[in-house]
DNA sequence: TTGAAAGCGGTACCAG
DNA sequence: CTGGTACCGCTTTCAA
């Protein structure tokens, strides 16, 4: 009849130790100062019952959960799982849960997973990226949550910020294919509703101006249609307007807004006949791991997804123990220079 | 001074609608025939108040939480996530929340995140892979956890397995192999850890003997060194090799166990001046993303994460439910016919 | 059909 | 330093 193995308590440990559960409580959280003593002898028992405090009546009680919600667009491009991948054992390590959702491109998923999120044990939510959600997180703010952009800038009071520099790497990488002998810079896109993609795009021709290239509307492509999937997205991108205008008629270079776009895109300009860089200089953004393992090895603007993962991290602890932090973070982009331009 | 825009709690609810918490809890339910009345009252209090229960609350007192442990190796390989990306948004449209954790394929951190999770509010643990974490998942069993196993086959009682058919898509292949003249076949591979792999391997030597090839000790590579990256580690891995054996003493054709790895050892092969498929033909696992946007395009055999992802949650589902499930599922794989080989 | 009350497993406050 | 105890917000008997 001894089957029920069932989780052991505090009380338990509180009686076999003789003493009452504030006391264990004590010992466990170091919230008095309880004699060396009862101390060890408590600790033995919790050793030898295994016992493991509940976190959920923890939460309960305390109103703090150490769980945070991390919200990104999808899964499915690497740059996002790398930004996770570290963020989650730098929780692990100091035992944060984390709970996942993709609101997969969608302002109306996005809404409802903070919705849902603002009745739920999370106390900081981690938003990547995302547009239009402002009552979303007003209501996340309302429920004494804390809340963290990332990859997005915002003035929105309250929250903080962590974003890549958008503005330095790309004037580098305009003045390589200045240097290259590149004539005209294109610049394909994913559509502008993120504020890091609008940013590269003021970038964009900033740089322009600055190397001396003019800038045409003409040669911004914004390849529509869902996000989900840049890799296919730039492949029929591509294929599409190589069907229409010949290179005379085209920019021999071209700025991509992700390393997934710029490989689909060069796929299509290959089936094309076209050599990249002999015709189509490329220079893309994110440096994802496969961008050195392709053909052309990608000339890209790295931006460090483990060191998003790692500044994250460091925000969220130090939210948590309610530490001062800046509210804007800016991590630099960097630009690697391979062979697609 | 009503700033304090705190939670809205059943007590509340309970008050301005002049019933007890007891029905306001049995509204919600449904646990109790309540009056139709009282129902049309306390429902429109809720929407009024905006009530939304406390998570925290209900799963300490129930005892259930709707919330699973999803156990993965890592997130780097986009086979993972690609897993994961499915099951969340299924998850999320059921109100199921899932804690992410990874282990980076090793036993020590698989079986610290088991403990973790076995003192956590999880009623259900999903583990890809995973491998020597006996005693971790018979503690959660004990804390009555439900555990499911997938991408992995196991005896174990108590625990539901989901795995892909590790030897019909595999025999296809070496078919081909032989259909396109290639005289000797390797075995490239990650350690045979993962049960995965070994069934991989097992079937990789029945395949063989079906068509006539014979089997050599000497053509089974094992990359040895971390997991975390097949990528990196099939480049160096095959690099070195074409260091020590030219191509005479090398097989011409190569099954690999996964694209990363493929795709590693490819680049090494170009680097060394060799053709794929000409000078070696390749044919690997998974049919990732990218696997159709190198070069070559990966002939490779299909395990569908999409449906990994949707069969998981199934099973969750009808766990969760106690509903009756099989044991085991398995899952079909296919062979994708591409260029490299 | 509804009310009353006992906890779930902890934390935190107050006494002594 | 340690004990006692009132909750956290909800579910779940048990009575009425």
């Amino acid at each position: 009849m001894k089957k029920k193995s069932n989780r052991v308590t505090i009380t338990q440990v509180a009686e076999k130790s003789k003493v009452t559960i504030g006391t264990v409580s004590h010992v466990i959280n170091g919230t008095a100062p309880i004699s060396p003593e009862v101390t060890a002898r408590v600790q033995k028992v919790i050793e030898e019952l295994n016992y493991i405090p509940n976190m959920t009546a923890r939460s309960l009680r305390s109103k703090k959960s150490k769980q945070v919600g991390f919200l990104v667009p999808n899964l499915n491009n690497s740059f996002y799982p790398r930004i996770l991948s570290t963020f989650i054992n730098h929780a692990f390590e100091h035992e944060f849960i984390v709970q996942i959702f993709g609101y997969e491109y969608s302002v109306e998923k996005e809404l409802q997973v903070m919705n849902n999120l603002s009745s739920n044990s999370v106390d900081i939510v981690i938003i990547i990226n995302g547009m239009g959600d402002e009552a979303g997180i007003n209501r996340l703010l309302d429920m004494h949550k804390k809340v963290i952009l990332a990859d997005r800038f915002s003035d929105m009071k309250g929250v903080n910020c962590i974003f890549f520099d958008n503005n330095q790497a790309i004037l580098e990488a305009v003045a390589l294919m200045k240097s290259k002998g590149y004539r005209k810079i294109g610049f394909i896109s994913e559509p502008l509703t993120f504020t890091n993609i609008q940013e590269r795009f003021a970038g964009f021709q900033a740089a322009l101006s600055a190397c001396g290239y003019a800038f045409a509307e003409d040669d911004v492509f914004i390849c529509g249609g869902f996000q989900l999937d840049a890799l296919v997205n730039g492949y029929h991108y591509m294929s599409n307007i190589l069907e229409k205008r010949d290179k005379k008629h085209l920019p021999d270079a071209f700025i991509a807004t992700s390393d997934l776009l710029a490989i689909g895109t060069i796929r299509a300009l290959r089936e094309h006949g076209y050599q990249v860089p002999g015709d189509f200089g490329i220079i893309s953004f994110d440096n994802i791991e496969i961008s050195s393992f392709v053909n052309p090895r990608l000339t890209t603007i790295e931006q460090n997804q483990t060191d998003m993962g790692t500044e994250l991290f460091h925000l969220v602890q130090a939210i948590s123990e309610n530490k001062n932090v800046s509210d804007k973070i800016i991590l630099p982009q960097k630009l690697i220079i391979r062979d697609s331009c």
